[in-house]
DNA sequence: CGATCTTACGGGATTCGTAAACATA
DNA sequence: TATGTTTACGAATCCCGTAAGATCG
């Protein structure tokens, strides 16, 4: 038997109307069109439900048997349809995401807040991880989507640009180099620079880059944390170079511009590639590419 | 959207084989008509349920959030279909009578026995009462039927007679008329007979047939219950006037049956006009003509 | 290149609505 | 007799299957 919920509506309607006609009409539906279903269900069924006659339909005891049950189905039918709803509409639902540290801490709180403000119902799961690890997890499908640099092996990962990181000097405001608006990359030979631990994306890129320029890098501090190594230049400790985005924006710290091509570094979506992604993450996405382009 | 059962079955098939093509075998269906379906689904819902790819077919979370609900809802309407199933089939049922208690304490019990031998998934609910009283549970819906005499007021009650029960002399082995064969009712006139309550249909049936021939009615002892008359009838204080279903095939009475048309009475079943039998009490009705008949 | 899912389209079955017949109070 | 349900039948719709197209490994 075919179309079954139908058939199911239409009995209810009939028992809560006790009448062929009504139901008819509150199904949109001619009342010979409604017998036929009714007869149909019996016939499915085994069974007669409704006891008819022109001046009073009534529901025989398999009809009262059935109600109930019937009712519960079209209500968990329902919810079943309606939850899922919810989550297209974005109601409801959930979106993790591995995301470099450097993110973390910078450009991506005030997203997640906006993103929180627009859809209360949704929540974000965001996980701080290095690079490489951001590639497993979504290669793994143990997170949405990433939000990285672009990954080696590009094997099973999609990867597509939302924003670009620029490298940048942060000094103390009373540092000799304070006052200059740009600064050659190689006049930081030599210079100690406090730097990020050695997993963090961020030290990789700037190892990478004095060694493309035949550069001394000459380690200064180190710590993990982005936040400490800018409460180490605060102190005065040394200078130090992150992404523009880490300015904390105290106003005791001042940015000067790396006069380099290669500071620029391009943060992506990384996802799995053939899978789509879930309307939550969708519109996380979303949110991602308007609030920076 | 029509037909949302099968694109539930559908969709589950596919989740289970993760697999198009082997569901759409599975279901007896085109590759084709498979996707359709799907796609359908998927559009009602609002949400992707499926990861497609040639290789790999998963589930999305939306898919595997609905998953175990749409599981739920299919063996929720398999219950309610083969709860149904089992009422047509007679697996399981109910089946409610009021028959007056001459028939409760006579021709019915071996029938009843017969039924639940056949039919042990049907209880039945067997209530002894005197005719008019039949006649109104039948109309207030409080049985299934009745089964009794003709009831006076015919207006919504059906009467369809299943038997004939006849009235027999009961007298005891040493009676002076035991060793006849038949006996005319006007050779009972002046007669003491043991009589059953006022209010039985036996006692009414008795006093309207004396009634009828002008003959006097002469009362002996009286008893509310038949099995009492007849152990007094057993005991020699008397001889009674009962239906013949009544002998309960000691050998220690003697039936003599009575020359008079007068004596047959049909107990029929009465039913609702208009309202069909339940599964049940339809076949205990067709074992109740097979019975006798 | 092979296996698999998807799209396009024609044939067939199912279902709907209109109109007439039927039944009940 | 009037209201309401059922049956009959023509028309529209929907669905399925075949075949060609697209995609990923």
């Amino acid at each position: 038997m075919k179309n079954s919920i139908q058939h199911i509506r239409a009995f209810l309607a009939v028992a809560n109307s006790a009448s062929f006609a009504k139901a008819a009409v509150e199904l949109n539906l001619s009342p010979s069109a409604l017998t036929v279903q009714i007869q149909q269900l019996e016939e499915w069924l085994g069974v007669t439900l409704l006891e008819r006659s022109p001046r009073q339909v009534s529901l025989t005891a398999a009809g009262q048997n059935n109600r109930g049950p019937m009712e519960k189905l079209l209500l968990d039918l329902d919810n079943i349809v309606n939850g899922s709803r919810d989550l297209a509409a974005l109601r409801r639902g959930v979106v993790t995401l591995a995301a470099l540290p450097s993110l973390c801490s910078g450009a991506l709180p005030p997203i997640l807040k906006r993103f929180r403000e627009q859809f209360p119902g949704v929540e974000v799961r965001l996980r701080d991880v290095v690079a490489q690890r951001i590639d497993a997890m979504v290669r793994e499908g143990e997170v949405d989507f990433g939000l990285g640099v672009r990954a080696r092996t590009r094997h099973g990962l999609d990867f597509q640009v939302v924003m670009v990181d620029r490298l940048s000097l942060f000094v103390p405001k009373n540092h000799p180099l304070a006052k200059r608006l740009t600064i050659p990359l190689a006049a930081l030979a030599g210079e100690p620079i406090i730097l990020t631990g050695r997993d963090s994306s961020v030290r990789e890129r700037v190892e990478q880059l004095f060694a493309q320029e035949g550069l001394a890098l000459t380690p200064g501090l180190e710590a993990n944390y982005m936040s400490t190594v800018m409460a180490l230049v605060r102190q005065g400790l040394g200078m130090t170079l992150l992404p523009e985005s880490a300015d904390e924006g105290r106003g005791d710290l001042v940015q000067v511009q790396i006069e380099h091509a290669g500071v620029n570094r391009e943060i992506g979506l990384i996802t799995r590639t053939g899978f789509g992604l879930s309307p939550a993450a969708e519109q996380f996405a979303g949110t991602l590419r308007a609030a920076i382009g």
